[in-house]
This record gives C-alpha cells, structure tokens and sequence, in this order.
DNA sequence: CTTGTTGCGGAATGTCATTCCGCCATCATG
DNA sequence: CATGATGGCGGAATGACATTCCGCAACAAG
C-alpha cells in the first residue's frame, strides 16, 4: 500500500524525478522555446510525439512553470536596474511590504540571510523611479534603511539552468569535508 | 534626405518605440507565451494576422529577446539560491572571472556601484556548491572578498515587466525636484 | 512464462501559423 | 481642399505543425 504518502503530496503531481533526456528537453527549451516538437526531438534525439510528450509531463509536474518572452529592458524604457537591500524591525514579509510586488518595476522579492532582512530586484526608467519606489519603501511600517546597489553593466543574465555542476575544482589546499567524502548529497540517479 | 541618420543606428532596426498595444501584447506574452495568436489577438483587441505581425516586428527589432521556459528550480534540485557581493581589486570584469559564467549555478553577473565591485545571482543544489563557487572565486585573481546573501524564501520573481508606474506616491514631506516638474524625462508618447 | 505498464515511433487529423489581398485611416504633397 | 502615398488592419486561403491514435518493444511484477 502506497496509500499512506499520497496524502503527504497534497497537490503535487506525481513526478518521477527527471531523467537526462527531459534535462536536455529543458536545456533546449531555455534556449528558444519557438522550436517546433519535430525540431525539439530531433535535437535530443527522440520523435516529435515522444519529445511533446515528456514536455506535456513537464508542464503538467510544474518542472516547466511557463513559458514567457524575454524582453529587453531597454525597448520598454527601463536601463536603470538596482538590488535594493531592505533593513527591518521584526519580521520584514508584512502585508505592507508586499504590497510593492504591485509595482512592475519591482522583479524579485527575497527574504535573505546576513546583514539584509529582505533583498528586492527593482528596474526602472531611471533614478527618480527608484527614488519613488524607495520612498514608497520608507513609508512602509518596520522600513528601518535601505541600500542600493545600482548596477552599471549586466555581463550575464539568464533563466533558470536544468544543468548542474557535478564536481567543483577545489583548491589543493582545501581538504573535502569527511561528511561528503562519498557525495552523500548527490543527485539521486543519472548523474 | 533622411540619409545623414543611417549610418548612426547601425544593427539597430528602424524600431520606432513601442506603443500602448505593443505594450499590451508584452504583458500577454510574459504571463503565457503559449497563447495562439487567435487569443492573443482577442486579449488586445486584435485580429490574428495583426498582433502577429507585431510580434514578429516586436522579435525583429529585438524587443523580444527569445521566448524561453521557466523552469521550477526545484524541479532540477537547485533549492538553494544566493546573491554573492564580490569586492575585486581593480576593475572586477577580469576575464578570468567571466570564467564563472561557464557554470549553470551562475544566473547572472553584474557590476555594481555601492561597496562592492561585482554581484553574482548564483542557483545551486546545496551549500556544498556554493562553497565549491565560493572557492573558485577565491582563486581568481583579484578576488579580495565575497558576502554571500543566502536566500530564504523568494516571495516574488518574474521577468521583465513592460509596464511602468507612471506616478509614484510621494510621501506629503517630500518635495518635488524642480527639475521634474513638467516632467521632462516622461516616455515620448502615449502616456 | 504471462501479464500489465510504460515509453516510443509512424500515420492521420484538426488546429493554428502564415501569407495574400483588399480596405481604410493617416499624413504629406500639390 | 484635393489627391496620392504609406502603413496598419481584418478576412480568407493554404500549408505547416501540434495533437491524437494505435501498434510495438522493453521492462517489472505476479
């Protein structure tokens, strides 16, 4: 009886943990999402049905959120972009605060550990935009300070990556830590 | 002769800015991009050959960047997301540090002003990863210092919005800039 | 060995993307 | 004011592609 853990995973589809071959779905899918399936599986090597089938399994897991348009600040007259770091009295995720996710200039909301209660992406038209938001911020009951680091250049900008990196080049004079002598935390299968 | 301005905007498309129905197809194609363009079209009133003509002007002139998934980074065992501060000596955009944008973690890199040189976004499995980063930052040259921000709950993240707040609600203290006044760095049209 | 399950590929069909064309508004020009 | 050019839109036609159906093979369970 597998009964006993369906309740556990309430709304959660059943989602057997992905496999190479929807990694590459994704990693193709990242890149340009207009691809035909015909197109799609003959880059991973599967049929057209098959490559629209483990996709449909994707979206339906919720392994795929969305699919969106990536558009370019600048075209929509937002070059200004910023990370904002938010001091709060108390406990920062108020009903207040999240009151700015109204705002389309505001991207990201995080709760964050360190000197930081909470971190906000913001890009705007330019700096009298950010100084309305920040004000809009210091309005805001528990806002004790901000600071904001407005970004200059942006190198690398991307979504998530279905990639991950397996081993990670340490340094000769770094011991492994003996907890992770057999990679203990390594990905269950296929890697 | 409108000649003498050809040779200033180089690769750029002709690009005249966007008005308020490209503005509305963006918001359509950010939250679902897998919309027909018989729906699209009737979401901004629109028939089918007209908002894909826009659109593929929109793709044309770069305004759309690419269409792409987002991905749950659950989904791909990346749970642990942080923003990485790096202080350099000298000027951070070292070859060697671009290096980094070869690993998956890596989601983007920026150059801040503020009191630190560079800002990393960086997506991993666990803190292991993390370390494993944090330890080839370590050995690239120039690397003073890191202040890694490890995210605790992520309350709010999507893409670029096309939208933006047109009046920002001052607090009564606050005075207007005189240079604002009449508003002079407003969007050129239709606003 | 048998049986049920799962994932794949080939073929068929319906939907939708894409193109073509005529219409209308706007604007520049005479 | 009149007129021609331009650009963008909507309706219809066509071709491509998404989607479904079905048979087959691999694998696990009984």
């Amino acid at each position: 009886m597998k009964q006993e853990t369906d309740d556990i995973r309430q709304n959660r589809v059943p989602e057997r943990d992905l496999d190479e071959m929807d990694r590459k779905l994704l990693g193709a899918l990242c890149e340009d999402a207009t691809v035909s399936y015909a197109e799609l599986g003959e880059k991973v090597g599967l049929s057209a049905p098959a490559a629209h089938e483990r996709v449909k399994r994707l979206r339906r897991s919720q392994a795929i959120r969305s699919t969106s348009v990536l558009i370019d600040p600048v075209a929509v007259n937002k070059p200004l972009l910023a990370f904002v770091h938010v001091d709060t009295r108390g406990w920062g995720k108020t009903p207040e605060l999240m009151a700015i996710s109204a705002y389309p200039e505001v991207e990201e909301i995080h709760s964050v550990a360190g000197d930081a209660c909470m971190l906000l992406k913001v890009r705007a038209r330019d700096t009298r935009a950010l100084e309305g938001l920040l004000a809009k911020l210091y309005d805001t009951p528990g806002v004790m300070a901000t600071r904001s680091y407005v970004v200059l250049s942006t190198y690398l900008e991307r979504p998530v990556q279905p990639g991950s990196t397996t081993v990670w080049p340490m340094p000769s004079y770094m011991a492994q830590p003996i907890e992770h002598r057999r990679n203990v935390n390594a990905i269950a299968k296929a890697d």
